[in-house]
DNA sequence: CTCTGCATAATTGTTGACAATTTAATTACT
DNA sequence: AGTAATTAAATTGTCAACAATTATGCAGAG
Protein backbone atom coordinates (compact mmCIF):
# COMPACT_ATOMS: atom_id res chain seq x y z
CA UNK A 1 0.00 0.00 0.00
CA UNK A 2 2.78 2.31 0.03
CA UNK A 3 2.91 4.85 -2.70
CA UNK A 4 6.40 5.03 -4.88
CA UNK A 5 7.29 8.47 -4.06
CA UNK A 6 9.42 8.73 -6.74
CA UNK A 7 6.41 7.97 -9.16
CA UNK A 8 4.10 10.56 -7.86
CA UNK A 9 3.59 13.68 -10.37
CA UNK A 10 5.19 17.31 -8.87
CA UNK A 11 1.74 18.67 -9.20
CA UNK A 12 0.48 16.00 -6.94
CA UNK A 13 3.07 16.27 -4.12
CA UNK A 14 2.75 19.81 -4.10
CA UNK A 15 -1.13 19.48 -3.86
CA UNK A 16 -0.93 17.40 -0.93
CA UNK A 17 2.15 19.63 0.47
CA UNK A 18 0.23 23.19 0.04
CA UNK A 19 -3.32 21.09 1.39
CA UNK A 20 -1.64 19.76 4.59
CA UNK A 21 -0.27 23.51 5.28
CA UNK A 22 -4.03 25.15 5.10
CA UNK A 23 -5.23 22.94 6.76
CA UNK A 24 -2.38 23.01 9.68
CA UNK A 25 -3.06 26.85 9.46
CA UNK A 26 0.71 27.48 8.44
CA UNK A 27 -1.17 28.95 5.25
CA UNK A 28 -3.87 31.15 6.84
CA UNK A 29 -7.39 31.48 6.24
CA UNK A 30 -8.23 34.14 3.62
CA UNK A 31 -4.46 34.96 2.87
CA UNK A 32 -3.16 36.03 -0.64
CA UNK A 33 -1.29 33.22 -2.84
CA UNK A 34 0.86 33.87 -6.14
CA UNK A 35 1.93 31.25 -8.01
CA UNK A 36 5.18 32.91 -9.02
CA UNK A 37 6.01 32.95 -4.85
CA UNK A 38 4.23 29.21 -4.08
CA UNK A 39 6.55 28.32 -7.60
CA UNK A 40 9.67 30.23 -6.17
CA UNK A 41 9.12 28.11 -2.57
CA UNK A 42 9.14 24.27 -3.89
CA UNK A 43 11.65 25.36 -7.01
CA UNK A 44 9.15 24.06 -9.19
CA UNK A 45 7.55 25.29 -12.51
CA UNK A 46 4.56 27.52 -12.48
CA UNK A 47 2.59 24.86 -14.62
CA UNK A 48 2.53 21.89 -12.21
CA UNK A 49 1.75 24.22 -9.49
CA UNK A 50 -1.60 25.95 -11.26
CA UNK A 51 -2.63 22.35 -11.59
CA UNK A 52 -2.26 21.53 -8.16
CA UNK A 53 -4.20 25.27 -7.60
CA UNK A 54 -7.19 23.39 -9.27
CA UNK A 55 -7.12 20.59 -7.55
CA UNK A 56 -7.21 22.78 -4.33
CA UNK A 57 -10.06 24.98 -6.04
CA UNK A 58 -12.01 21.99 -6.47
CA UNK A 59 -11.62 20.73 -3.24
CA UNK A 60 -12.90 23.91 -2.15
CA UNK A 61 -10.13 24.84 -0.29
CA UNK A 62 -8.98 27.82 -2.16
CA UNK A 63 -11.12 30.45 -4.09
CA UNK A 64 -9.83 31.41 -7.66
CA UNK A 65 -10.72 34.68 -9.36
CA UNK A 66 -10.25 35.08 -13.09
CA UNK A 67 -6.97 37.01 -13.53
CA UNK A 68 -7.54 38.32 -10.52
CA UNK A 69 -5.77 35.96 -7.99
CA UNK A 70 -5.98 33.41 -5.61
CA UNK A 71 -7.41 33.06 -1.72
CA UNK A 72 -7.29 30.93 0.76
CA UNK A 73 -10.83 30.16 1.87
CA UNK A 74 -12.36 31.31 5.00
CA UNK A 75 -14.41 29.52 7.07
CA UNK A 76 -17.28 31.90 7.83
CA UNK A 77 -20.81 30.93 9.88
CA UNK A 78 -21.90 30.82 6.64
CA UNK A 79 -19.67 28.25 5.64
CA UNK A 80 -19.44 26.22 7.67
CA UNK A 81 -23.68 26.05 7.89
CA UNK A 82 -23.62 24.84 4.37
CA UNK A 83 -21.55 22.21 5.24
CA UNK A 84 -23.27 20.51 8.01
CA UNK A 85 -26.29 20.62 5.83
CA UNK A 86 -24.25 18.91 3.46
CA UNK A 87 -22.99 16.46 6.14
CA UNK A 88 -26.37 16.10 7.35
CA UNK A 89 -27.63 14.92 4.15
CA UNK A 90 -24.98 12.61 3.01
CA UNK A 91 -23.65 11.30 5.98
CA UNK A 92 -27.48 10.86 6.95
CA UNK A 93 -28.07 8.41 3.54
CA UNK A 94 -24.21 7.06 3.86
CA UNK A 95 -25.51 5.53 7.62
CA UNK A 96 -28.40 4.16 5.61
CA UNK A 97 -25.87 2.67 3.33
CA UNK A 98 -23.91 0.87 5.87
CA UNK A 99 -27.02 -0.61 7.80
CA UNK A 100 -27.71 -2.12 4.38
CA UNK A 101 -24.58 -3.05 2.61
CA UNK A 102 -21.67 -3.06 5.55
CA UNK A 103 -20.05 -6.78 6.35
CA UNK A 104 -20.33 -8.17 9.64
CA UNK A 105 -16.48 -8.06 9.77
CA UNK A 106 -16.97 -4.59 9.07
CA UNK A 107 -19.54 -4.04 12.14
CA UNK A 108 -17.04 -5.75 14.31
CA UNK A 109 -14.31 -3.51 13.05
CA UNK A 110 -16.67 -0.34 13.88
CA UNK A 111 -17.11 -1.72 17.93
CA UNK A 112 -14.00 -2.44 18.53
CA UNK A 113 -12.89 1.54 16.98
CA UNK A 114 -15.91 2.28 19.56
CA UNK A 115 -14.51 0.66 22.64
CA UNK A 116 -10.58 2.15 21.66
CA UNK A 117 -12.27 5.98 21.68
CA UNK A 118 -13.80 5.30 25.13
CA UNK A 119 -10.44 3.77 26.69
CA UNK A 120 -8.97 7.21 24.88
CA UNK A 121 -11.47 9.34 26.35
CA UNK A 122 -11.20 7.58 30.18
CA UNK A 123 -7.01 8.01 29.61
CA UNK A 124 -6.72 11.92 28.11
CA UNK A 125 -9.99 13.19 30.15
CA UNK A 126 -10.27 16.52 29.11
CA UNK A 127 -8.08 16.53 25.74
CA UNK A 128 -9.91 17.38 23.14
CA UNK A 129 -7.68 16.80 20.01
CA UNK A 130 -8.34 12.63 20.56
CA UNK A 131 -11.87 13.07 20.71
CA UNK A 132 -12.03 14.93 17.63
CA UNK A 133 -10.05 12.70 16.04
CA UNK A 134 -12.10 9.63 17.05
CA UNK A 135 -14.82 11.48 16.11
CA UNK A 136 -14.04 11.81 12.67
CA UNK A 137 -12.26 8.38 12.98
CA UNK A 138 -16.46 6.96 13.30
CA UNK A 139 -17.20 9.40 10.19
CA UNK A 140 -14.68 8.36 8.42
CA UNK A 141 -15.64 4.53 8.59
CA UNK A 142 -19.01 5.16 7.90
CA UNK A 143 -18.36 6.89 4.94
CA UNK A 144 -16.40 3.73 3.51
CA UNK A 145 -19.23 1.56 4.13
CA UNK A 146 -21.32 3.43 2.05
CA UNK A 147 -20.29 1.47 -1.05
CA UNK A 148 -21.16 4.42 -2.85
CA UNK A 149 -17.40 5.97 -4.25
CA UNK A 150 -19.03 9.35 -5.25
CA UNK A 151 -20.45 10.00 -1.62
CA UNK A 152 -17.37 8.20 0.06
CA UNK A 153 -15.36 10.99 -1.92
CA UNK A 154 -16.90 13.57 -0.77
CA UNK A 155 -17.03 12.75 2.79
CA UNK A 156 -13.56 11.60 3.14
CA UNK A 157 -12.02 14.36 0.93
CA UNK A 158 -13.69 17.80 0.37
CA UNK A 159 -15.76 17.75 3.39
CA UNK A 160 -13.61 15.79 5.73
CA UNK A 161 -10.43 18.52 4.49
CA UNK A 162 -12.70 21.50 5.58
CA UNK A 163 -13.93 19.75 9.13
CA UNK A 164 -9.93 19.34 9.39
CA UNK A 165 -9.61 23.50 9.10
CA UNK A 166 -12.70 24.67 11.00
CA UNK A 167 -11.01 21.87 14.07
CA UNK A 168 -8.41 24.60 15.03
CA UNK A 169 -11.29 27.51 15.64
CA UNK A 170 -13.52 25.05 17.15
CA UNK A 171 -11.18 22.29 19.37
CA UNK A 172 -12.00 24.90 21.86
CA UNK A 173 -16.07 23.97 22.19
CA UNK A 174 -16.34 22.70 25.51
CA UNK A 175 -18.25 19.60 24.26
CA UNK A 176 -19.36 16.34 26.30
CA UNK A 177 -17.75 13.15 24.67
CA UNK A 178 -19.35 10.88 26.32
CA UNK A 179 -22.86 11.71 24.84
CA UNK A 180 -21.16 11.80 21.47
CA UNK A 181 -20.00 8.31 22.05
CA UNK A 182 -23.46 7.09 23.45
CA UNK A 183 -24.38 8.63 20.42
CA UNK A 184 -21.74 6.76 17.91
CA UNK A 185 -22.84 3.32 19.79
CA UNK A 186 -26.63 4.30 19.16
CA UNK A 187 -25.60 4.55 15.23
CA UNK A 188 -23.77 1.67 15.71
CA UNK A 189 -26.17 -0.89 17.07
CA UNK A 190 -28.62 0.77 14.31
CA UNK A 191 -26.56 -0.61 11.85
CA UNK A 192 -25.59 -3.95 13.11
CA UNK A 193 -29.51 -4.67 13.66
CA UNK A 194 -29.72 -3.61 9.94
CA UNK A 195 -32.63 -0.68 10.45
CA UNK A 196 -31.35 1.87 7.70
CA UNK A 197 -34.36 4.33 9.08
CA UNK A 198 -33.08 4.69 12.54
CA UNK A 199 -28.98 4.30 11.51
CA UNK A 200 -29.97 7.63 9.20
CA UNK A 201 -31.96 9.35 11.94
CA UNK A 202 -30.08 9.02 14.16
CA UNK A 203 -26.86 9.99 12.05
CA UNK A 204 -29.10 13.08 10.89
CA UNK A 205 -29.38 14.07 14.74
CA UNK A 206 -25.90 13.72 15.55
CA UNK A 207 -24.30 15.82 13.20
CA UNK A 208 -27.50 18.84 13.25
CA UNK A 209 -26.54 18.18 17.31
CA UNK A 210 -23.25 19.25 17.00
CA UNK A 211 -23.71 21.70 14.18
CA UNK A 212 -26.17 23.22 16.88
CA UNK A 213 -23.11 23.22 19.38
CA UNK A 214 -20.35 25.14 16.68
CA UNK A 215 -23.17 27.40 15.81
CA UNK A 216 -23.56 28.58 19.04
CA UNK A 217 -19.55 28.71 19.82
CA UNK A 218 -19.12 30.78 16.96
CA UNK A 219 -22.12 33.13 17.88
CA UNK A 220 -20.33 33.96 20.78
CA UNK A 221 -17.01 34.48 19.83
CA UNK A 222 -18.66 37.04 17.61
CA UNK A 223 -20.93 38.47 20.18
CA UNK A 224 -17.15 38.73 22.30
CA UNK A 225 -16.43 41.19 19.09
CA UNK A 226 -13.89 38.45 18.26
CA UNK A 227 -15.32 37.74 14.77
CA UNK A 228 -11.62 38.66 12.96
CA UNK A 229 -10.69 35.11 14.06
CA UNK A 230 -12.74 34.20 11.01
CA UNK A 231 -11.94 36.86 8.90
CA UNK A 232 -8.34 38.00 9.60
CA UNK A 233 -6.27 38.83 6.54
CA UNK A 234 -8.98 39.36 4.27
CA UNK A 235 -7.50 42.94 3.44
CA UNK B 1 -25.76 39.33 -17.19
CA UNK B 2 -23.92 38.65 -20.65
CA UNK B 3 -20.84 37.16 -20.46
CA UNK B 4 -18.17 38.94 -22.15
CA UNK B 5 -16.95 36.58 -24.17
CA UNK B 6 -13.29 37.87 -24.90
CA UNK B 7 -12.62 37.55 -21.36
CA UNK B 8 -13.42 34.02 -20.69
CA UNK B 9 -10.03 32.29 -20.39
CA UNK B 10 -8.89 30.05 -23.20
CA UNK B 11 -9.45 27.04 -20.57
CA UNK B 12 -12.57 28.29 -19.62
CA UNK B 13 -13.90 27.84 -23.05
CA UNK B 14 -12.13 24.99 -24.22
CA UNK B 15 -13.55 23.32 -20.89
CA UNK B 16 -17.48 24.31 -21.93
CA UNK B 17 -16.80 23.41 -25.63
CA UNK B 18 -15.69 19.67 -24.49
CA UNK B 19 -18.25 19.40 -21.91
CA UNK B 20 -20.85 19.70 -24.14
CA UNK B 21 -19.41 17.51 -26.80
CA UNK B 22 -19.25 14.78 -24.17
CA UNK B 23 -23.41 15.70 -23.17
CA UNK B 24 -24.27 15.60 -26.98
CA UNK B 25 -22.40 12.37 -27.53
CA UNK B 26 -20.83 13.83 -30.10
CA UNK B 27 -17.78 12.12 -28.24
CA UNK B 28 -19.04 8.79 -26.98
CA UNK B 29 -18.23 7.63 -23.71
CA UNK B 30 -15.37 5.44 -22.67
CA UNK B 31 -13.40 6.54 -26.09
CA UNK B 32 -9.85 8.16 -25.07
CA UNK B 33 -8.79 11.22 -25.11
CA UNK B 34 -5.85 12.39 -25.85
CA UNK B 35 -4.25 16.12 -24.90
CA UNK B 36 -2.16 16.35 -28.07
CA UNK B 37 -5.22 15.82 -30.26
CA UNK B 38 -7.36 17.96 -28.75
CA UNK B 39 -4.83 21.23 -28.68
CA UNK B 40 -4.57 20.46 -32.46
CA UNK B 41 -8.51 20.19 -32.96
CA UNK B 42 -9.14 23.62 -30.65
CA UNK B 43 -5.81 25.08 -31.91
CA UNK B 44 -4.42 25.65 -28.80
CA UNK B 45 -1.37 24.42 -26.36
CA UNK B 46 -1.51 22.00 -24.02
CA UNK B 47 -1.40 24.02 -21.24
CA UNK B 48 -5.24 25.25 -20.97
CA UNK B 49 -6.43 22.08 -22.44
CA UNK B 50 -4.71 20.28 -19.59
CA UNK B 51 -6.17 22.43 -17.00
CA UNK B 52 -9.64 22.15 -18.78
CA UNK B 53 -9.51 18.33 -18.42
CA UNK B 54 -8.66 18.68 -14.62
CA UNK B 55 -11.71 20.56 -14.60
CA UNK B 56 -13.78 18.23 -16.49
CA UNK B 57 -11.98 14.94 -14.50
CA UNK B 58 -13.37 16.87 -11.25
CA UNK B 59 -16.69 17.20 -13.00
CA UNK B 60 -16.43 13.49 -12.84
CA UNK B 61 -16.83 13.60 -16.96
CA UNK B 62 -13.89 11.87 -17.99
CA UNK B 63 -11.53 9.70 -15.82
CA UNK B 64 -8.11 10.24 -15.59
CA UNK B 65 -4.73 7.89 -15.20
CA UNK B 66 -1.10 9.41 -14.55
CA UNK B 67 0.84 8.88 -17.17
CA UNK B 68 -1.97 6.62 -18.83
CA UNK B 69 -4.43 8.60 -20.36
CA UNK B 70 -8.08 10.07 -20.25
CA UNK B 71 -10.81 8.52 -20.94
CA UNK B 72 -14.74 10.13 -21.27
CA UNK B 73 -16.82 8.75 -18.55
CA UNK B 74 -18.74 5.54 -19.31
CA UNK B 75 -22.26 5.38 -17.46
CA UNK B 76 -23.27 2.01 -16.27
CA UNK B 77 -25.39 0.82 -14.28
CA UNK B 78 -23.64 0.67 -10.86
CA UNK B 79 -22.52 4.82 -11.52
CA UNK B 80 -25.98 5.50 -11.70
CA UNK B 81 -27.33 4.26 -9.40
CA UNK B 82 -24.36 6.18 -7.20
CA UNK B 83 -25.98 9.11 -8.97
CA UNK B 84 -29.51 8.18 -8.05
CA UNK B 85 -28.46 7.73 -4.38
CA UNK B 86 -27.05 11.12 -4.37
CA UNK B 87 -29.45 13.02 -5.70
CA UNK B 88 -32.18 11.47 -3.36
CA UNK B 89 -30.05 12.49 -0.06
CA UNK B 90 -28.74 16.37 -1.79
CA UNK B 91 -32.41 16.96 -3.82
CA UNK B 92 -34.13 16.02 -0.48
CA UNK B 93 -32.24 18.16 1.42
CA UNK B 94 -32.88 21.11 -1.08
CA UNK B 95 -36.45 20.68 -0.76
CA UNK B 96 -36.26 20.84 2.47
CA UNK B 97 -34.39 24.07 2.72
CA UNK B 98 -36.61 25.58 -0.43
CA UNK B 99 -39.61 25.45 1.97
CA UNK B 100 -37.66 27.08 4.78
CA UNK B 101 -36.40 29.61 2.64
CA UNK B 102 -38.29 30.09 -0.46
CA UNK B 103 -39.37 33.44 -0.83
CA UNK B 104 -43.10 33.79 -2.29
CA UNK B 105 -42.03 35.33 -5.36
CA UNK B 106 -40.18 32.47 -6.01
CA UNK B 107 -42.99 30.02 -4.83
CA UNK B 108 -45.07 31.59 -7.69
CA UNK B 109 -42.76 31.21 -10.02
CA UNK B 110 -42.30 27.24 -9.31
CA UNK B 111 -46.19 27.00 -9.72
CA UNK B 112 -46.09 28.93 -13.12
CA UNK B 113 -43.39 26.97 -14.26
CA UNK B 114 -45.33 23.79 -13.24
CA UNK B 115 -48.34 25.67 -15.16
CA UNK B 116 -46.00 25.90 -18.27
CA UNK B 117 -45.26 22.14 -17.98
CA UNK B 118 -48.47 21.20 -18.45
CA UNK B 119 -49.18 22.82 -21.39
CA UNK B 120 -45.79 21.38 -22.86
CA UNK B 121 -47.64 17.79 -21.93
CA UNK B 122 -50.51 18.76 -24.01
CA UNK B 123 -48.91 19.76 -26.85
CA UNK B 124 -46.36 17.24 -26.99
CA UNK B 125 -48.11 14.56 -26.12
CA UNK B 126 -45.26 11.78 -26.48
CA UNK B 127 -42.61 14.24 -27.03
CA UNK B 128 -40.49 12.87 -24.11
CA UNK B 129 -38.10 15.63 -24.70
CA UNK B 130 -39.96 18.03 -23.30
CA UNK B 131 -40.83 16.18 -20.38
CA UNK B 132 -37.45 15.26 -19.53
CA UNK B 133 -36.00 19.04 -19.83
CA UNK B 134 -39.02 19.97 -17.73
CA UNK B 135 -38.38 17.61 -15.51
CA UNK B 136 -34.67 18.74 -15.10
CA UNK B 137 -35.95 22.68 -15.01
CA UNK B 138 -38.09 21.61 -12.04
CA UNK B 139 -35.19 19.87 -9.97
CA UNK B 140 -32.91 23.47 -11.29
CA UNK B 141 -35.02 25.69 -9.47
CA UNK B 142 -35.66 24.09 -6.27
CA UNK B 143 -31.49 23.61 -5.83
CA UNK B 144 -31.32 27.26 -6.49
CA UNK B 145 -34.11 27.99 -3.77
CA UNK B 146 -31.56 25.80 -1.07
CA UNK B 147 -29.72 29.25 -0.35
CA UNK B 148 -26.67 26.65 -0.16
CA UNK B 149 -24.14 26.96 -2.38
CA UNK B 150 -22.70 24.05 -2.35
CA UNK B 151 -25.19 22.07 -2.48
CA UNK B 152 -26.64 24.26 -5.84
CA UNK B 153 -23.32 23.81 -7.22
CA UNK B 154 -23.46 19.85 -7.24
CA UNK B 155 -27.25 19.81 -8.40
CA UNK B 156 -26.27 21.88 -11.00
CA UNK B 157 -22.92 21.58 -12.22
CA UNK B 158 -21.64 17.43 -11.37
CA UNK B 159 -25.24 15.68 -11.13
CA UNK B 160 -27.18 17.90 -13.60
CA UNK B 161 -24.17 17.06 -16.09
CA UNK B 162 -24.55 13.43 -15.94
CA UNK B 163 -28.21 13.44 -15.87
CA UNK B 164 -28.24 15.15 -19.50
CA UNK B 165 -25.70 12.50 -20.11
CA UNK B 166 -27.60 9.23 -19.39
CA UNK B 167 -30.92 11.41 -20.97
CA UNK B 168 -29.85 10.23 -24.09
CA UNK B 169 -29.77 6.46 -23.09
CA UNK B 170 -32.81 6.56 -21.03
CA UNK B 171 -34.88 9.09 -23.17
CA UNK B 172 -36.77 5.95 -25.05
CA UNK B 173 -38.36 4.96 -20.75
CA UNK B 174 -41.87 4.73 -21.32
CA UNK B 175 -42.33 7.34 -18.36
CA UNK B 176 -45.45 8.57 -17.06
CA UNK B 177 -45.58 12.80 -17.55
CA UNK B 178 -48.65 12.79 -15.67
CA UNK B 179 -47.82 11.46 -12.99
CA UNK B 180 -44.58 13.20 -12.85
CA UNK B 181 -45.83 16.53 -13.16
CA UNK B 182 -48.27 15.53 -10.02
CA UNK B 183 -45.60 14.43 -7.61
CA UNK B 184 -43.95 17.69 -8.74
CA UNK B 185 -46.68 20.05 -7.71
CA UNK B 186 -46.94 18.06 -4.04
CA UNK B 187 -43.83 18.65 -3.45
CA UNK B 188 -44.74 22.78 -4.42
CA UNK B 189 -47.54 22.67 -2.43
CA UNK B 190 -45.78 21.40 0.42
CA UNK B 191 -43.05 24.11 -0.14
CA UNK B 192 -46.01 26.50 -0.48
CA UNK B 193 -47.29 25.40 3.16
CA UNK B 194 -43.57 25.68 4.35
CA UNK B 195 -43.67 22.06 5.56
CA UNK B 196 -40.10 20.87 5.45
CA UNK B 197 -40.38 17.66 6.18
CA UNK B 198 -43.19 16.47 3.92
CA UNK B 199 -41.16 17.94 0.98
CA UNK B 200 -38.23 15.97 1.42
CA UNK B 201 -40.24 12.96 1.56
CA UNK B 202 -41.80 13.69 -1.47
CA UNK B 203 -38.81 14.64 -3.23
CA UNK B 204 -36.87 11.45 -2.27
CA UNK B 205 -39.85 9.15 -3.14
CA UNK B 206 -39.87 11.08 -6.45
CA UNK B 207 -36.40 10.42 -6.98
CA UNK B 208 -36.08 6.87 -5.63
CA UNK B 209 -39.51 5.97 -7.97
CA UNK B 210 -37.63 7.17 -10.63
CA UNK B 211 -34.61 5.52 -10.50
CA UNK B 212 -36.67 2.47 -9.81
CA UNK B 213 -38.45 3.10 -13.08
CA UNK B 214 -34.15 3.87 -14.58
CA UNK B 215 -32.98 0.74 -13.41
CA UNK B 216 -35.74 -1.37 -14.92
CA UNK B 217 -34.70 -0.11 -18.00
CA UNK B 218 -31.20 -0.39 -17.91
CA UNK B 219 -31.96 -4.15 -16.47
CA UNK B 220 -33.71 -5.12 -19.41
CA UNK B 221 -31.49 -3.58 -21.93
CA UNK B 222 -29.03 -5.83 -20.40
CA UNK B 223 -30.63 -8.31 -20.51
CA UNK B 224 -31.17 -8.24 -24.08
CA UNK B 225 -28.10 -8.40 -24.28
CA UNK B 226 -27.55 -5.30 -25.48
CA UNK B 227 -25.57 -4.33 -22.52
CA UNK B 228 -22.93 -2.55 -24.92
CA UNK B 229 -24.97 -0.01 -25.07
CA UNK B 230 -23.22 1.58 -22.27
CA UNK B 231 -19.96 0.34 -22.60
CA UNK B 232 -19.30 0.80 -26.21
CA UNK B 233 -16.06 2.43 -27.59
CA UNK B 234 -13.98 1.10 -24.66
CA UNK B 235 -11.52 -0.36 -26.70
C1' DC C 1 4.72 -21.46 -30.40
C1' DT C 2 5.29 -18.70 -26.27
C1' DC C 3 7.78 -15.84 -23.38
C1' DT C 4 11.42 -12.51 -22.28
C1' DG C 5 14.09 -8.51 -23.18
C1' DC C 6 15.34 -4.55 -25.75
C1' DA C 7 14.57 -0.73 -28.79
C1' DT C 8 11.35 2.42 -30.70
C1' DA C 9 7.35 5.33 -30.75
C1' DA C 10 3.67 7.74 -28.59
C1' DT C 11 1.91 10.28 -24.76
C1' DT C 12 2.10 12.68 -20.61
C1' DG C 13 4.81 15.71 -17.33
C1' DT C 14 7.68 19.85 -16.83
C1' DT C 15 9.99 24.04 -17.91
C1' DG C 16 11.03 28.97 -18.91
C1' DA C 17 9.94 32.70 -21.89
C1' DC C 18 6.35 35.69 -23.74
C1' DA C 19 1.61 37.95 -24.01
C1' DA C 20 -2.56 39.78 -21.94
C1' DT C 21 -4.99 41.53 -18.12
C1' DT C 22 -5.68 43.69 -13.81
C1' DT C 23 -4.23 46.52 -9.96
C1' DA C 24 -1.74 50.53 -8.24
C1' DA C 25 0.33 54.62 -8.42
C1' DT C 26 1.39 58.81 -10.63
C1' DT C 27 0.26 62.77 -13.19
C1' DA C 28 -2.61 66.13 -15.10
C1' DC C 29 -6.69 68.81 -14.95
C1' DT C 30 -10.84 71.04 -12.87
C1' DA D 1 -7.38 69.67 -2.92
C1' DG D 2 -9.96 66.18 -5.17
C1' DT D 3 -10.97 63.42 -9.15
C1' DA D 4 -10.13 61.35 -13.61
C1' DA D 5 -7.12 59.63 -16.98
C1' DT D 6 -2.75 57.45 -17.94
C1' DT D 7 1.13 54.91 -17.22
C1' DA D 8 3.96 51.39 -14.67
C1' DA D 9 4.27 47.25 -11.98
C1' DA D 10 2.78 42.90 -10.68
C1' DT D 11 0.27 38.81 -11.63
C1' DT D 12 -2.10 35.59 -14.31
C1' DG D 13 -2.80 33.38 -18.97
C1' DT D 14 -0.62 31.15 -22.98
C1' DC D 15 2.76 29.02 -25.77
C1' DA D 16 6.27 25.83 -27.78
C1' DA D 17 10.23 23.10 -26.78
C1' DC D 18 12.29 19.56 -23.80
C1' DA D 19 12.34 15.58 -20.39
C1' DA D 20 10.43 11.49 -18.33
C1' DT D 21 7.45 7.74 -18.37
C1' DT D 22 4.67 4.27 -20.38
C1' DA D 23 2.94 1.46 -24.09
C1' DT D 24 4.10 -1.04 -28.41
C1' DG D 25 6.39 -3.96 -31.60
C1' DC D 26 10.07 -6.86 -32.85
C1' DA D 27 13.79 -10.12 -32.28
C1' DG D 28 15.62 -14.00 -30.30
C1' DA D 29 15.89 -17.77 -26.97
C1' DG D 30 13.73 -21.60 -24.68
Amino acid sequence: MKKKETQMTLSSKVYETVKEKIISGEIAQGSKITEDGLSKEFGISRGPLREALRHLESDRLVNRIPHAGIRVVTLTRDLMKDVYIMREALEGMSARLAAENMSEKEVEELFSLLDAHEEDIHKNEGKLYFQNEGDLDFHYKIAEASNNNWLRDLLTGELYQLLRVSRHQTSQIPNRPHKALAEHRNIAVAIENRDPELAELLMRRHISGAWKQVEQFLLSLEHQGQENTNLSAIK
